[in-house]
DNA sequence: TATGTCAGGTTATCAGACAAGTCTTGCGCA
DNA sequence: TGCGCAAGACTTGTCTGATAACCTGACATA
């Protein structure tokens, strides 16, 4: 009977708990964790505390339960990859996940300009088109921007790109809307629309050295336009 | 009363339900959701299934709950990123995920030169010291490659390289293992060493340009190991 | 051996209650 | 009038007990 202290969660504490006996392998792929009358009498709380830390661990995909069977440890294969949000989203850890936004995109460009197909390329023109018109508000040009980035990553035919690039840049966008950059909205506009060109004609010629060189130009452009520094020679 | 289709829980039911109302934004960040007992009417569920719907929503990252306060819909910067595990990790799905990790991997070589300081270049070496000993089974092989993969990591001082990569490189150690490869231990071990041995000397030199060809020169000698084409040119 | 049935065990859901924390509101006081 | 503060309403966290849906393995039977 073990006595938990109440700071974090009781739930959480003790799901914590049991994800170190699964990733310590005690516990191997296929084991059936004790049922919920067992834990409730192991650690001394009731069932419902018992259910959510249950649940946290099938949420974080580490354990399948089946009703009327039990709850089993997860093949490692299944569980989702994920990562943990940064604590603060200062302008160091905005550099890193910049750091890492980088090769992504770089290679994205390229596997596009390789694997897209008609749609791709029909919905990477719509995103351009929607640069011509004059630049309107900063939600509208982010906006914009995160479209045209997404219609490249779909262009991969990898959905791990799509999910992944979704991530990181929705995250950056929100950084950058909140930042407000330092030039003016049409100055932004402009540069961005002639970078998104670039990347979009080399795509569209199926030329990926092109395609991750601009794509690399473009990368490097909105480090420098939000302040940062990034040092990378040619790859 | 029989039921020939399997529904979901109804609490992953009502999860989804809440996560559109969410991603539509027609609860922005920030909201306060309805409150237990206003959903337990909504629904017609009892308020176990309403605190696991919940519970689902807040381990998502996507909602933020506080004892007396209520639930609040999360700012998008607090969610964590999160790839949905391939539902069949057949061939063509490990292929794409290899796709994904190479240019992160060519990545963290080049950052890792430029920024590893001694303790993570002690590291390094001391992963390559344990491909010195003759191979002793796939295990011990596949553990020292991780080992490796993750001094790199580490070396970047990018704690988003080190997260991804270990989600990705563990999944792909899996599968691996899984296959037992198409030739000989000893080959593969002997291979291996080579390969780790010209990216450790290029990161020890401080040399990015040739940390990322040494690893992309890795990259693709698994990737063809293990019968996967990779029609990338040089970058 | 093969098969159908049943009993026991396990999770899913329901219902009601109290504890702990938060927010609002109104009252007393300066 | 304006401010401080405490009481009370409200909300989530935890506990308890019960029923329904479901799975597994043993057992009887042909």
């Amino acid at each position: 009977m073990t006595e938990f202290a109440r700071v974090p969660q009781l739930s959480t504490r003790i799901a914590t708990h049991l994800q170190t006996r699964i990733e310590a392998e005690t516990w191997p792929p296929g084991t059936r964790l004790p049922t919920e009358a067992q834990m409730m009498q192991e650690f001394g709380v009731s069932r419902a505390v018992i259910r959510e830390a249950i649940a946290q661990l099938r949420n974080a995909g580490l354990v399948e339960t089946r009703q009327g069977a039990g709850a089993f440890v997860a093949a490692p294969g299944a569980r989702p990859i994920r990562l943990e949000p940064a604590q603060t989203m200062d302008r160091r850890a905005f550099a890193k996940l910049y750091e890492l936004r980088t090769p992504l995109e770089v290679e994205a460009a390229g596997l596009a300009a390789q694997n897209a197909r008609k749609p791709d390329l029909a919905r990477l023109a719509q995103a351009m088109a929607r640069f011509d018109v004059p630049e309107e508000s900063i939600e509208a040009s982010v906006a914009a921007d995160l479209e045209f980035h997404h219609a490249i990553a779909l262009a991969t035919q990898n959905p791990y790109f799509v999910q992944v690039l979704a991530a990181i840049s929705d995250r950056i966008a929100h950084v950058i809307r909140a930042a407000r950059a330092e030039m003016t909205l049409a100055d932004l506009h402009a540069r961005t629309r002639s970078e998104h060109g670039a990347i979009c004609a080399a795509i569209t010629a199926r030329d990926p050295q092109a395609a991750r060189a601009a794509m690399r130009a473009h990368m490097a452009g909105g480090a420098a336009r939000i302040g940062l520094r990034q040092k990378q020679g040619p790859t």
